[in-house]
DNA sequence: AATAAATACTACATTTGCATAGTATTTAGC
DNA sequence: GCTAAATACTATGCAAATGTAGTATTTATT
């Protein structure tokens, strides 16, 4: 796997906002049909809101909300969100001092696809996510 | 980060054993020049020679030895030796059914690096890392 | 046979990610 | 104000990955 479970969760949470046609979902709601445990679904939901890609309204018609354009918000600012911006920092080997003037062995081999990588997952939003029309969450 | 810490442990000594012209490697010596904890890595060296990665031998000059040609272990061999051959494997979003016939919404965006990184993790060989001259592990 | 230096095995400790449970707080509607 | 439905918070449980410790076994040398 290359994301964490967490992440994962997030990204089909944010996608299928995005995909239907709701303007609120509660966690009741997203948990029956995304099949993610109930109250792990809800911190998330916290988490997420606290970093601004969800807004939170709290009390009786409570839930949540996409924040922003779905054409803005990528699966990398997503992941971000969830897991802090170092995902893919650091030496593929684990050291603490590799940079291209003091690389490890596989440093030049892992940059090349940390780049096409990164690229993909900065360069597709949600909004893009669901022109594919592809309805599975 | 891409690997485990163990893959990383396991890449990081065999490029050490394969840019080194030793014939025996000690698990002493192997955990004073890489820094990786000598329990854990006696654990990791005889798992690796159970995988026919490396050539262990017992008793008093015992140690590990390089098992086949440097340029026939691929860095896939060695992460599958460690981590078994699913590490790619498996949706990026976590769903049990996904595949190019019922795709989840970032199934095609994946496969495309899923095959670069597989590629590269395939033909990048102990021989071709140490070819680079680059003296770190 | 005894010794020393090495790997192999078994068990336990620690940390982290994931999951669950219970309670508190907020808010709309009556 | 009371109730119901929602989110927010806090604590705990669990399993897997990582790390540590102790003992057993193997083997070359003497």
């Amino acid at each position: 796997m290359i994301l964490s479970k967490t992440s994962e969760y997030a990204v089909r949470i944010l996608t299928f906002m995005a995909a239907n046609n709701r303007e609120r979902y509660s966690a009741k709601f997203l948990h029956e049909q995304l099949n993610i445990p109930y109250k792990y679904l809800t911190k998330l939901m916290t988490d997420l809101a606290k970093r601004g890609c969800v807004i939170s309204l709290q009390g009786r018609d409570g839930g949540f909300f996409i924040s922003r354009d779905i054409n803005k918000i990528s699966v990398a600012d997503i992941i971000e969100a969830v897991e802090g911006r170092n995902r893919f920092d650091g030496c593929v080997l684990g050291f603490n001092e590799c940079s291209d003037e003091n690389p490890c062995a596989m440093h030049q081999f892992w940059e090349e696809n940390k780049r096409n990588i990164i690229y993909m997952l900065e360069h597709t939003t949600l909004g893009s996510l669901t022109k594919k029309s592809i309805f599975k969450f």
